[in-house]
RNA sequence: GUGGACGUAGCUCAGUUGGUUAGAGCUUCGGAUUGUGAUUCCGGAGGUCGUGGGUUCGAGUCCCAUCGUCCACCCCA
């Protein structure tokens, strides 16, 4: 057993019982991305290493100690990205997508964290990432939530809760983050040890600490929101004004930091408390000089990431209908003659009925066996075509699923037959 | 990186205070007269008990290590 090559750790193989479902969630998904106006760009999994430092910061935990690095041949130092939108903004800044124009953009595929695998958390994980560029008022952080929104109601989960902040400006936060280290140094021996590291390190981390002697010190801790400039306040007023309009509930969190250090503003979060522990589902904020400071013009931007595995496993818990994907027929064939009139009578029903899903029995067998399989498949008919049929020109429909007594039908009408049975479009 | 639980057939599990050739259900394959499935009956296949050491006359059962899985911390989607 343990001489067999297995996955690597915290890297799953996704198994065709659970491909209907990511089938099901990247359909949706992107139907909404197009009506919502956004457009797709597809990325190279890895970048150099250097990318992730600047853009995702170099004390946060997912560069320092979570990313995948290594060394080419030729002695570049290059990474598996540990996320997608420093690969969207760089891609983004070296093909001139952000002069002068609104982007409306989304991306999706693997990333790469080296953590320790729990419920919902990979090595190796999916996202559906969503960012758009070049606009700076608020009325954009409205359409990306309401597009995450959208997106969750069309695929039918639900159950979340949406929680809301703003981190400001980065002089906001910078004066913000001094005030609370102010507070939080008064209680500095009270405080739990992670959050004694983080007040050195990233101070705005304490606030969604877990620990209840640090949660204790946090409710008399000044609040970002109170801390918030004009500008920035009109700005978040705005955002939670649109949302209302549209209907779209949501729940202050002052306390909601994201941890990636490129955001400014708006930041949210959707959890879900079916997921346990690791219960965000999407998450995502405003970061308007993440653009400038890859090196590129001054633009807004404003993004989220969806976890792909969390959400499929809420589609799984909430038992979202999938569309059937099996074989609707069942092909059964033998004898010298009908072997090679069933392959080409299979061709020419799939070519004449678009969306037919038509298995045709291969690698021979009795025709019980062939009927064990019909049945195994899950198909509603079965055809069965031996040399007494093939002879007579005809082939008998016979119903799995109860549904009548077999019949014979010409070949010619077979067509026809099922189109009527099936209820699928019929060509000529 | 830290802590806890767990690793017995493809799957879900049983396996008595350590005692002879390790079991069940499901699955799978074959058969119950010639070309008719899913029910029923009969039969077969499938495990060096994660791996490597150790204790013992004897280990799936005890000890150590290691790998892996799950859950939680940390962190995050």
């Amino acid at each position: 057993m343990s001489q067999k090559i297995q996955a690597v750790r915290g890297m799953n193989d996704v198994l065709p019982s659970d491909a209907p479902a990511w089938q099901r969630l990247h359909a949706v998904a992107a139907e909404v991305f197009a009506a919502y106006g956004y457009a797709e760009i597809r990325l190279p999994v890895v970048e150099r290493s250097e990318l992730f430092k600047r853009a995702v910061g170099e004390v946060t935990d997912v560069v320092e100690k979570e990313m995948y690095s290594f060394e080419d041949r030729g002695g570049e130092r290059l990474s598996l990205r540990p996320e997608l939108t420093a690969g969207v903004v760089r891609a983004g800044i070296e093909h001139g997508l952000f002069f002068n124009r609104q982007q409306r953009l989304w991306c999706s595929g693997p990333v790469f964290r080296y953590e320790r695998p729990q419920a919902g958390r990979y090595r190796q994980f999916h996202q559906l990432d969503v960012e758009a560029f070049g606009i700076a008022t608020p009325d954009l952080d409205v359409e990306i939530i309401a597009l995450a929104e959208a997106l969750f109601r069309r695929l039918g989960v639900g159950g979340f809760r949406l929680q809301l902040n703003s981190l400001g400006t980065p002089a906001v936060r910078a004066a913000y983050r001094a005030k609370l280290v102010d507070y939080l140094r008064r209680f500095e021996s009270s405080l739990d040890e992670d959050s004694r590291r983080r007040l050195s390190t990233n101070p705005l981390r304490v606030l969604d600490s877990k620990v209840p002697g640090t949660r204790a010190i946090l409710e008399g801790a000044p609040q970002l929101p109170d801390h918030l400039d004009a500008p920035s306040r009109a700005h978040f007023e705005t955002v939670q004004r649109g949302l209302s309009d549209l209907g779209i509930a949501y729940a202050l969190n002052p306390r909601l930091v994201r941890g990636l250090d490129y955001y400014t503003h708006t930041v949210f979060e959707w959890t879900s408390t079916a997921l346990g522990a690791q219960d965000a589902v999407c998450a995502g904020g405003r970061y308007d000089g993440l653009v400038e400071q890859l090196g590129g013009p001054p633009t807004p931007g404003i993004g989220f990431a969806i976890g792909v595995e969390r959400l499929v496993l809420l589609m799984r818990a909430q038992e979202v209908p999938l569309p059937e994907a099996g074989p609707q027929v069942y092909f059964c064939r033998f004898g010298e003659r009908a072997d090679p009139a069933a392959a080409q009578l299979a061709e020419t029903l799939r070519r004449r009925l678009p969306g037919l899903r038509l298995l045709l029995n291969a690698g021979g067998g009795a025709l019980k066996t062939q009927l064990r399989r019909a049945d195994a498949s899950g198909a509603r008919y079965a055809l069965i075509l031996g040399d007494d049929e093939a002879a007579a020109g005809r082939v008998q429909v016979k119903s799995l699923r109860g549904e009548g007594e077999p019949r014979s039908v010409a070949v010619s009408e077979l067509p026809a037959q099922l189109a009527e049975l099936l209820e699928l479009p019929l060509l000529s």
